[in-house]
DNA sequence: TTTAATTAAATTGCATGCAATTTAATTGCT
DNA sequence: AGCAATTAAATTGCATGCAATTTAATTAAA
């Protein structure tokens, strides 16, 4: 009998912990984006936020809703108003209640916001160059997350 | 030229996104336990820092302080110290002060802590079971994604 | 040995996440 | 039309994460 099999549940050992591992190297790439998300003045999340509005410049949404923002990020409005109302203030966004259906507030970039993207590429180039980050592996890890994610979107309803 | 080539920075799509995928990935799994870890009182860091004690039963280490559970789960005082109040609130640990050195808080399980750890193991087994979790599966990318944390880690200092 | 530097927790302040509730607007149904 | 059910945001409350500061205790150093 092996010395690792003394122990009948292995399967509760945090480092086998699959949940554990993703909640760390998550908090750890965002540490990691941290001195390239300080120069551009936002949050982690408000960088994801920035990310969807950049893409609807280019692939406008039938609805630039928070709803469907929050679709795109998986969050809900308890999370997106506040951090939306943040990006307002520092005058990146404009939110406006719909005229078709007042329940609705659309977003639209304003022009700060949009040429804010210029500023993102060089950085990352900068962050990942400076980390020595292997592309095609971060390319394979993430379309198996990618699947992983899929898996429980698929059965969290 | 194919249609995915014309914009030439695919670079910030939010599906390219390793760093997205890892945080929406994390936060599916914690709403995964949600169910389980309703049945057990804990949040998902409740739960991590339960993980680690329950191991020092076995495993004792040199010192069962709030230093030694922050530096396993990579978190710090900040967030431990409100986090281990509410778990004593609970009445499943203690924590005292270090009588040799009296900046150290020592962490102990109560017996209501310790027998804790028996009803985890079966919710677990059943959470698996009901999502048709493909054990081999998650045991690959467990590993890769410990990878990918040692690499953050060794580069975050 | 007094003092400076370090160290471990705790505290403070701010921005998430997310469940639950509320508010206002729209739809659906009779 | 009139009213119940739905829907989109906002709000409330609570528990993280984490940077920055503070406090208290220990070590190192002049």
């Amino acid at each position: 009998m092996s010395q690792t099999s003394l122990h009948a549940d292995d399967g509760l050992q945090l480092d086998n912990q699959l949940c554990f591992k993703l909640y760390a190297a998550s908090r750890a790439v965002i540490r990691a984006y941290k001195p390239m998300l300080d120069q551009l003045g936002l949050t982690y999340p408000q960088y994801l936020a920035m990310l969807v509005l950049w893409e609807w410049q280019q692939q406008p949404p039938a609805l630039p809703t928070v709803k469907a923002l929050g679709e795109r990020l998986l969050l809900d409005s308890g999370t997106l108003t506040p951090l939306l109302k943040r990006l307002k203030l520092q005058g990146l966004l404009q939110r406006k209640r719909s005229a078709s259906d007042e329940r609705e507030v659309h977003l639209a970039l304003t022009p700060a916001g949009c040429s804010l993207r210029e500023q993102v590429l060089p950085l990352k180039s900068q962050l990942l160059c400076e980390r020595g980050i292997d592309l095609d592996q971060v390319a394979a890890l993430r379309s198996q997350v990618g699947v992983l994610l899929d898996q429980f979107m698929a059965l969290n309803h």
